[in-house]
DNA sequence: TGTTGTGAATCTCTTCACAGCT
DNA sequence: AGCTGTGAAGAGATTCACAACA
């Protein structure tokens, strides 16, 4: 089983993501040119990407959307289920706690840590939250595999040297620091100033 | 003056990110390596990028922080400051008009819209929220740039319909669907599902 | 000695072009 | 006629290696 670039990976779920949408609306067949046209991505790209994972389609008449949609999944999301732990449950906390996004299936959320005791023991959508000095215990209890953080940037290194004692291997981190963490720990930042600053350089640039 | 690849300008964010934090530190000087200890790129890299800017560094005492950070605002930043309309002021939106992101100076967050009758009018962190109808109206008059989707993913494509007639030239999308705009409008996509999934793979992949 | 700046080499990703299939 | 799958070409980004310099 080959291993798929960090780009290719990401387009498949987008792929995924339409497919699911396609065969909710009973579309049994899509060519690359529809695929194309709904993600924005070339229809040489898709058939490249698609070609990675097997040849499933067939000239003529596109791809299956059902088995498109399986084999994505089985190379990607082959186990079962993404267990996440969120850390910090202020505004932007909640705000992920309620996020309806796609996949939810694969996708949950186990547990919620804060400091501060008011919120501790409280429940949003399902999902208790807990002191942090608990993380260790209850990630491992819960078989969380990501954090994410949400904390205050002055708290984000602290924050993200539990989650690695705690044991997970991967952070989603919205605090626009650079976290140190040891290497095998992966982390993906994503800090808002720099995608609202980015994206207005982008614009600039197409004017100027 | 030339262009820069989106690599090269959201390394050069985080750069100036560092820079605010070793200048508020009273740290004159930093070499490649200090900023590759303190970003998680390579030195060369960090070299590389640096040079596409202009010459600023000082071989064998590195650059100076100042400098650094004022040459690379000049080419990214050049001009005032990124006005910014929020579209849906649910939870997302309401973490998003609270969030206490770098270099505020130069990102404002101007107006916010929702369809909501009992949330019009209402003014949270200094944002009054209007109708979704004002949009054209208000982003013309507030000199907004860019449009954050905040609605669920039914609304989005008609809202991002709506920020194109308001003239909005960038989008950060944070609903899970690919928006249909003119190519004249860039759109970021930020999928929270995809970003979770993706990591989840790349820490089983590292596994197995 | 230690660090910048940079051309060359390498690697990675995308686009092209078209054979092959239905 | 129309679409997939793919080798080859092309573009883009990163890493290497080292000259220049305080």
């Amino acid at each position: 089983m080959p291993r798929f670039s960090r780009k290719t990976r990401d387009r498949a779920l987008v792929y995924i993501r339409c497919l699911e949408a396609l065969i909710r609306d009973q579309r049994h067949l899509v060519s690359s040119r529809d695929l194309a046209a709904l993600t924005g991505f070339t229809a040489e790209q898709i058939r490249k990407d698609i070609s990675h994972f097997g040849r499933v389609g067939t000239p003529r008449l596109g791809y299956p959307t059902s088995e498109l949609k399986t084999l994505l999944e089985n190379y990607l999301l082959q186990k079962d289920v993404v267990h996440i732990a969120l850390f910090g449950v202020g505004h932007l906390g909640q705000a992920i706690l309620r996020y309806p996004g796609f996949h939810r299936e694969k996708i949950r959320l186990v547990s919620a840590f804060d400091k501060d005791p008011r919120k501790i023991g409280r429940v949003v959508d399902g999902v208790r939250i807990y002191a942090l000095e608990d993380a260790p215990r209850r990630v491992r209890r819960s078989h969380a595999e990501i954090g994410i953080i949400a904390v205050p940037s002055e708290e984000s290194q602290r924050v993200a040297d539990v989650m690695v004692l705690a044991g997970l291997r991967g952070i989603v981190n919205f605090s626009p620091t650079t976290l140190q963490v040891p290497k095998e720990v992966r982390v993906r930042d994503i800090d808002l100033s720099i995608e609202f600053l980015s994206l207005f350089c982008e614009i600039q640039d197409m004017t100027g």
